[in-house]
DNA sequence: ACCGCCCGTGTAATCGATTACCTAAGGCCC
DNA sequence: GGGCCTTAGGTAATCGATTACACGGGCGGT
């Protein structure tokens, strides 16, 4: 594969040259076409490993998520990349599974490479090698879950203007006794929403008891389904579910359709994170849609900002009730 | 950031002797112990990139697949990432939508990162920069779906086995009017599957009619909805549909509701790929299962023998039929 | 006509590792 | 005790770019 020095010699000129002609820094016309002729004929490209070392930039992000296969994250790892992309860089995605070690482990392989900044969703709370990148002075961005002890902006959704929304349109519906399956006591998307969707429930005289909370310890189907089951075992079960996260919405669907029960006509179900394929549900599922490729533009916008030395504020983008029809009434159109 | 300099200093060595203990070479103990000491009270962390200039080794892998939404490419890319990681390697995971244009754009910039080897699900056929990617020397591994043109070993499934139980399982329940939504004609894995599906019926003396094959434009719920349309507007309509892909069986299932029939009373549906929330649709669908995770694991290793300089051939997987409920009979457990 | 400036270009240092080559010292054998 | 082999570790070249600095020539201003 050719390298500069092939051009330079090809072209009769000297690397300095060559480089300040391709970086377009004082390139004159009959030089300049020498050179670029010269790079056609030998079909040179730059090393960007070389380039890398020199320069101390890789063009390159990192993104470490708690789980790839959640398909929230998954269009968010993807926004991300589009717009990373568009922008001149590549990005190195790691899954960390829901395991803290695991996530510092790819942290710390990501650091290794040098990349020009970090944006993480993280699993669990601490991370110390979390620590360690805010100390590199690696870029870092938080993306979906916020972390106190972390001085870095985080992007996210806030579901107030939706939850608000749900509560209204259960509330119209009639529905009185909302139960709700959240993410692991600790999570904080997870407990703001909780609270969030308390607040707009007393707005309408709607209470939430704490025997129709149940936190799920993970956030997967089955441990949704287990949820649920729970709530339908309560002397007094609710009317309505809502589910803070998409999987934990689906084991809920099964374990109700387990049951035989129907839905809506015996119980509503609302799901956090509008994912394609709820459209697509039987019934489909009433949903808070989170402005996921927006939260993944501005997230690589936020980091390019710390990466430019400035200060970037953290950012909260709205959401809102895609109502379909699994809390009874038929969408107006 | 402390380099290998400052960690000689320290230590009262060269630095020649600190990259040997380092990579194992030729240490001896007290030396090393100075060393290794050094390391750990400056936190040093060998730069990558100098070391992937040096080397021309970069300890990353490149993967291209067209669309990185759809679950079984999500599945593939996660399982493909586990196994690189395992290895020591990181990788770049490039969403080519279906365009062969940005799947070009895509290709040259990994290549241009002088990625050690290169994986592509590949959109479309021809691709002219995948020529290249072969001519540069990068060990290159075609994933799920094969090209003529290419001379490199493919990785993928091979539907013959799950199809021929699909055809008797069709045929035990009585259902002698199958059909097929297929993959766009030109894709190889499509027509392969729906001439394998085709010769599997015939040994149990079903047809399949050229009129009850629909080709969508293009793998996507709509296309699988609008092709599942016109099936149902044939004057003799088909009474089991196999859809080729996972979203296409989506669009389809779409379709099966809004003209009120059931499943699976009314028609058949199967799938292939399957994907996890099948197992939580009403009903659960029947699904051709690829093995996702070892294609993925298969395809590291295939491009690992390749890397190393060893001829590595083609791998073929078998799939299996995953019984549940949308063709009529209850799983047997 | 001379001074300085600017423009275009070359020379060489640099980024941070790996590694070929060399040297010095120690041990062993005869 | 001298020659030789082995071992430990230092010196410096190298990977392929970018870029600070230097230099020469043309040109405008006075």
């Amino acid at each position: 594969m050719a390298n500069i020095k092939d051009v330079a010699e090809r072209a009769g000129v000297s690397v300095a040259t060559v480089s300040r002609v391709l970086n377009g820094r004082a390139p004159v016309a009959e030089t300049r076409d020498r050179v670029l002729a010269a790079v056609a004929e030998l079909g040179y490209r730059p090393n960007v490993v070389a380039r890398a070392l020199r320069t101390a930039r890789t063009r390159t992000f990192g993104l470490v998520i708690s789980d790839l296969r959640n398909p929230f994250f998954t269009e968010l790892a993807d926004a991300v990349e589009q717009e990373a992309r568009r922008l001149g860089y590549s990005l190195i995605i790691g899954n960390a599974g829901e395991s803290p070690g695991q996530q510092d482990d790819y942290i710390r392989t990501l650091l290794d490479r040098r990349i020009d900044g970090l944006m993480v969703s993280s699993a669990g709370t601490g991370s110390s090698m979390l620590h360690e990148a805010v100390a590199s002075g690696t870029p870092l961005v938080l993306l979906d879950r916020a972390l106190p002890g972390i001085a870095a902006p985080c992007v996210r959704a806030e579901g107030g203007t939706a939850l608000r929304e749900l509560a209204a349109h259960l509330a119209a519906l009639g529905r009185h006794r909302p139960a709700v399956i959240v993410a692991p006591a600790g999570t904080p998307t997870g407990d703001e929403r909780l609270e969030q969707f308390r607040a707009a429930l007393a707005g309408h005289g709607i209470a939430l008891p704490a025997e129709r909370i149940a936190a799920s310890p993970d956030l997967s189907p089955a441990g949704g389904r287990e949820m649920m089951r729970r709530l339908l075992d309560l002397p007094g079960p609710p009317d309505a579910v809502l589910a803070t996260d998409n999987l934990m919405a689906l084991g809920a669907l099964d374990e109700v359709r387990a049951r035989g029960l129907r839905i809506p006509a015996d119980l509503a179900l609302v799901a956090f994170d509008d994912v394609a394929w709820f459209a697509h549900l039987d019934p489909p599922l009433t949903a808070v849609a989170q402005p996921t490729r927006e939260l993944g533009r501005a997230a690589v916008h936020t980091l390019l900002e710390r990466i430019e030395g400035r200060e970037a504020p953290s950012v909260l983008l709205p959401t809102r009730l895609v109502v379909r029809r699994s809390c009874g009434e038929p969408p107006v159109h």
